[in-house]
DNA sequence: GTAGGGTTAG
């Protein structure tokens, strides 16, 4: 080889060319000097690109100056395999399959291509590359068998992972890994445990399947006892802990397991940040979130795009849309699917739902198409916003231009859609028509608007189904009781009161949280005095006085508090409610000029909405509740859901 | 000159 060449393959080689950049004028380089011709040159080139920017890649391939070899063929169905469009690795499969019986297809081919199909969990793709590695003569391959195990375990079939497995001449740690971890994924718990205990030799990432396994089976206890009984821990053992915290609702134990990776030194991988802003979404920790969003700068970790859409999804469902906006500016052509997908959900809580289906529009016209998540955000976006006429057309749209199969969420947009509309029967005719059994959720959506609109006869029968469903639920009992209180019939409330204390049934309490100094305060209606409490009380009723005197502000008695207690007790009750008292703890707290935040588990209620949108004004400050449903951002006097919710 | 298994976002 002469010297140019192996300069030449050192630059490639050497994986540290920064950008696209410094590839280009190698590219130059190598075609004014007729190199290119030479085939490793080639290859390696075409992997460099692969690794920088697969567009690049494919129209070097598609354009290359000598017919490409199987190395090329390779390089370009890997880089696809992990990309978002594994399914492009097919394509060149099939050009492949096509170059005629002499051209090699090897074990690399046959393992990209598995590969593709696990990561498409396309079990028909899987099965034509299983085929072909039987044609072959490559089906007792170790890598392709691993990677056949691995893609029969994706697709959910374990009996085939099995099999192949089974027949695999060879095995080492990897295979036993992939075929635990299909067990494990198709939920053989048992069989997978047995697979391990049994396993010749473990390494760590034997035990991260575990611990995977275990976190997937809500197992929590167990996966803690193997995490701190394995021999040694790496950087996914502890993003396994992290998301799977996250993953079961365990926000408090992510947040300890994040401590300590950072305290033992571990590296801070993509996938434990990703893991821990996520859970700062869940919760609504806005500071932990901001002071992470530092983290990820300072690392410079901000090129990932399943980092980004993480931080989105922080700053978003902790009400800083601005924030989202900026980010999600800043990811240019890195945004995907999620990333729109999060955007439209963003704005559709915020009740910025022209710019929520402007986005939506936006995301296609860039070439990237919705899935069944990105139309659940549309259809709330409709339904939060009284588009009845442009839900109903999504919802068409879904089904006959994209081909989604509607799941029961989507059902329960459109039953959410016609019932705040006030078309209630139309609710109950759509749910009658259902295709899938209506669940529980779908049904309480329209007793809910049966009880926002009084109508007693359908929540009756609403309520008759739910007791088959769900005879449990306190909140049902409670959405009757409000039906009979808005249309005034008294006698029902106590009926249903009485019978919910003969059944044992009690209310959710509701509670708020605020943050104060990255303290979390929590409230609850109702719960004894503390000192905390007692601050917020008397800030509320030194607000109350204040309101009702410069906003002329008056208690909205809440029909559905007891009927036979006297007026003035009402008012104290609807006084007492959790967010007011989260509220004028911010108040008499925070540093003037900071915004409110409340993160509340119930709904807010009309008086609440009232008493905030008041409060924005005479205090003139933004106050931002996030309530079980969506956000409401109140500012000068008015919300942003425009008191539609 | 390329590989296989484990953790990540809506």
């Amino acid at each position: 080889m002469t010297n140019s060449h192996g300069l030449l393959l050192r630059l490639l080689d050497g994986g540290k060319l920064p950008s696209l950049t410094s590839l280009a004028p190698l590219h130059a380089l190598l075609t004014t000097s007729s190199l290119i011709h030479h085939p490793i040159l080639l290859g390696k080139l075409l992997l460099a690109a692969c690794d920088r920017s697969l567009p690049y890649a494919e129209r070097l391939f598609l354009s290359s100056p000598r017919p490409p070899d199987a190395f090329m063929y390779n390089t370009l169905m890997r880089a696809f395999s992990e990309s978002h469009s594994p399914e492009r690795s097919f394509l060149y499969f099939n050009h492949l399959l096509r170059q005629g019986p002499t051209f090699p297809v090897d074990s690399f081919s046959l393992a990209f291509a598995a590969k593709a199909a696990a990561n498409l969990r396309c079990l028909w793709s899987g099965f034509q590359v299983h085929c072909q590695a039987v044609t072959r003569g490559l089906y007792a391959h170790l890598f392709v068998g691993t990677t056949l195990v691995s893609m029969y375990g994706e697709c959910r079939e374990v009996g085939l992972a099995w099999k192949v497995f089974d027949e695999m001449p060879i095995r080492n740690a990897v295979s036993w890994n992939a075929i635990i971890n299909g067990c494990f994924r198709c939920g053989h718990i048992e069989l997978a445990l047995g697979l391990f205990r049994d396993m010749p030799s473990k390494d760590s990432t034997s035990y991260n399947v575990l611990l995977a396994g275990y976190m997937k089976e809500g197992d929590l206890e167990q996966a803690k006892v193997v995490f701190h009984e394995m021999p040694s821990k790496d950087d996914v053992s502890w993003s396994t802990m992290i998301t799977g915290f996250t993953q079961n609702g365990c926000f408090g134990e992510a947040l300890g397991f994040f401590r300590d990776m950072l305290l033992a030194g571990a590296r801070l991988t993509e996938e434990s940040l990703t893991g821990i802003l996520s859970a700062c979404a869940d919760v609504g920790n806005f500071e932990l979130g901001r002071v992470l969003h530092g983290l990820l700068e300072k690392r410079g970790l901000t090129r990932i795009t399943s980092v980004n859409n993480a931080l989105l999804d922080t700053y978003s469902k902790c009400g800083d849309m601005g924030m989202a906006q900026l980010v999600f500016k800043r990811m240019y052509e890195m945004r995907n699917l999620v990333s729109w997908s999060t955007m439209i959900a963003g704005l559709s809580m915020q009740g910025h739902c022209e710019e929520a289906i402007k986005h939506f529009e936006e995301m296609q016209k860039s070439g990237i198409y919705p899935d069944g998540i990105t139309f659940i955000s549309v259809l709330y976006a409709c339904s939060h916003s009284g588009f009845v006429k442009d839900g109903n057309r999504y919802f068409s749209e879904m089904m006959d231009k994209h081909g989604i199969e509607p799941a029961i969420e989507h059902y329960g947009c459109m039953v959410d859609l016609y019932s705040r509309a006030g078309e209630l029967n139309k609710a109950y005719d759509f749910i009658s028509r259902m295709p899938i059994p209506p669940t529980s959720v779908i049904w309480r959506t329209l007793l809910g608007a049966c009880s926002f609109h009084g109508d007693v006869k359908l929540a009756e029968k609403v309520k008759e189904r739910l007791s088959e469903i769900d005879p449990e639920n306190s909140g049902d009992h409670v959405l009757l009781s409000n039906t009979y209180a808005v249309a005034e019939k008294w006698k029902d409330v106590a009926a249903v009161r009485r019978s919910m204390v003969d059944q044992k049934i009690k209310k959710i309490p509701g509670w708020s949280m605020i943050e104060v100094d990255k303290t979390m305060y929590h409230f609850v209606a109702g719960e004894n005095l503390n000192e905390i409490a007692e601050e917020a009380y008397e800030k509320l009723s030194e607000i109350t006085s204040r309101l009702r005197i410069e906003a002329g502000y008056v208690p909205e008695v809440d029909k559905t508090v007891l009927h036979d207690i006297e007026e003035e007790e009402k008012e104290d009750s609807v006084m007492r409610h959790s967010e007011k008292l989260a509220v004028a703890f911010g108040i008499a707290r925070l540093h003037r000029g900071s915004n409110v935040r409340v993160v509340k588990n119930l709904r807010i209620c009309r008086d609440c909405h009232t008493f905030m949108k008041m409060v924005s004004r005479v205090y003139a400050m933004e106050v931002v509740v996030r309530d079980r449903s969506r956000f409401h951002t109140f500012r000068q006097g008015s919300c942003s859901c425009r008191d539609y919710w």
